[in-house]
DNA sequence: TAGGCATTAATTGTATACAATATGGGATCA
DNA sequence: TGATCCCATATTGTATACAATTAATGCCTA
């Protein structure tokens, strides 16, 4: 926030702002990013823009139509299941390795996470909180000394964000605190069996607060719903 | 091969083309790319060139330090026990899931492939052999319908490629024909559980032919292992 | 008035020019 | 001789100018 000295940005940086926005569910699935609007907002050139677009292109987060522009991408139901089919197979063994390696400090900085996310959501901002839900897991393969998996549990951590801005079922509640007190417990006390199990229910139990019925591709742009006619 | 038409190539085109070239270990592992020189060969211009290398760079296959340029990657010991570890937990699912769905034209294509993987070895290219014998593993996420554990598989063959270009033990001698060919038989018989162990296996006899005791870094280059000095 | 065509504006794709950085060689001095 | 510094060159990073494509508007016609 407040950058005023528009320093130069560098590709990386402007790809993390555009991250965070998204995750953050300030940019909605299906939103345009017309490349002079955002280089003039960071001050830069469309070149170093469209190299941070097709970075995030490339993780998922957007979709870039050729000669058209890139929009921020909007998972259909077969992605979205299969978002959460390979974090099912990758995440829970690794929840597994982590404990075997966790220290004091990963714990420490577990906690922290928890607590900021409960801050974010008493503060009323729903769209933080879930980011922070989202680092959450990040940290766990982070602490399983996995940089392969990680990098890919980026990927489907960002497009789990936004799948969970299209198919939430309730926007309001957010009622998934405790799984990730309890997944701490047991990384405090190395315990890879619960640790697996836990993270494997916990992936279930967001699974089963989405509606995955709605067939409403496009609610957010009216033109889209009607060209078809 | 013989492009004399100097068409318009891509940048899509032109990261396949590299990727192929990096598979069949006609670019070894450290090879540097110049953006000018690959620019020339394509008949493009550096723009389109950068946006290729950096996509390459995206899925591993390629490294790109800032101010120096795009090197194919060399994977470290850790990198390549991640890439395996990271297959075993995705691919024999992925097995299990494509046995429920192979078709007759399914098999007809495994087979095809693993027809012409031979005839590669016969005619003595083994890198080209290499190259098919990771499209088969890409073939069954495809079966599977899984987009996106295709995608993930995607990186991870081409990082096994470098890992086996780096640690295989004899570089002579690829004995795997037998695995593929027991695969196709439980994907022909809707054999679930046989497809997935079969492919732990699988991926396990790969595993232990690689040697992962060498801990030379940098052995194709001198100056870099004296640079420190 | 509705449909289709053409012209125009807006936006992305590509090439090139320029700036910043790193590399290598050579001169200088101990 | 050998090490260090500096300059020249090669290479990548960024900005801008131009080309190609798409979308939109308005006009013309039926």
């Amino acid at each position: 926030m407040s950058n005023i000295t528009k320093e130069k940005l560098a590709a990386e940086d402007i790809a993390a702002q555009l991250t965070d926005a998204v995750h953050e569910h300030r940019l909605k699935p299906g939103s345009k990013l017309r490349e002079d609007e955002v280089s003039e907002v960071f001050g830069v050139s469309r070149t170093v823009v469209r190299q941070a677009l097709r970075a995030l292109a490339f993780e998922g987060l957007l979709t870039i139509e050729k000669n058209r522009g890139a929009f921020v991408s909007k998972p259909s139901l077969k992605e979205a299941h299969e978002v959460f089919q390979a974090r099912a197979l990758l995440e829970p063994s690794t929840a597994r390795a982590a404990a075997e390696r966790t220290t004091r400090d990963d714990i420490a900085l577990l906690e922290r996470h928890i607590r900021e996310e409960h801050e974010a959501l008493d503060r009323d901002q729903p769209g933080l909180a879930l980011k922070l839900s989202g680092d959450f897991h990040l940290e766990i393969a982070r602490i399983a000394d996995q940089q392969t998996i990680e990098q890919f549990l980026k990927q489907l951590v960002s497009r789990s964000s936004l799948v969970i801005a299209l198919y939430w079922k309730r926007r309001n509640a957010l009622c998934e605190s405790n799984a990730h007190h309890a997944l701490v417990d047991a990384l405090r006390n190395h315990d890879g069996s619960a640790a697996e199990d836990l993270m494997k229910g916990h992936l279930l139990d967001i699974y089963s607060q989405l509606d995955l019925r709605e067939y409403d591709e496009g609610s957010t742009s009216l033109k889209e719903a009607l060209r078809k006619l």
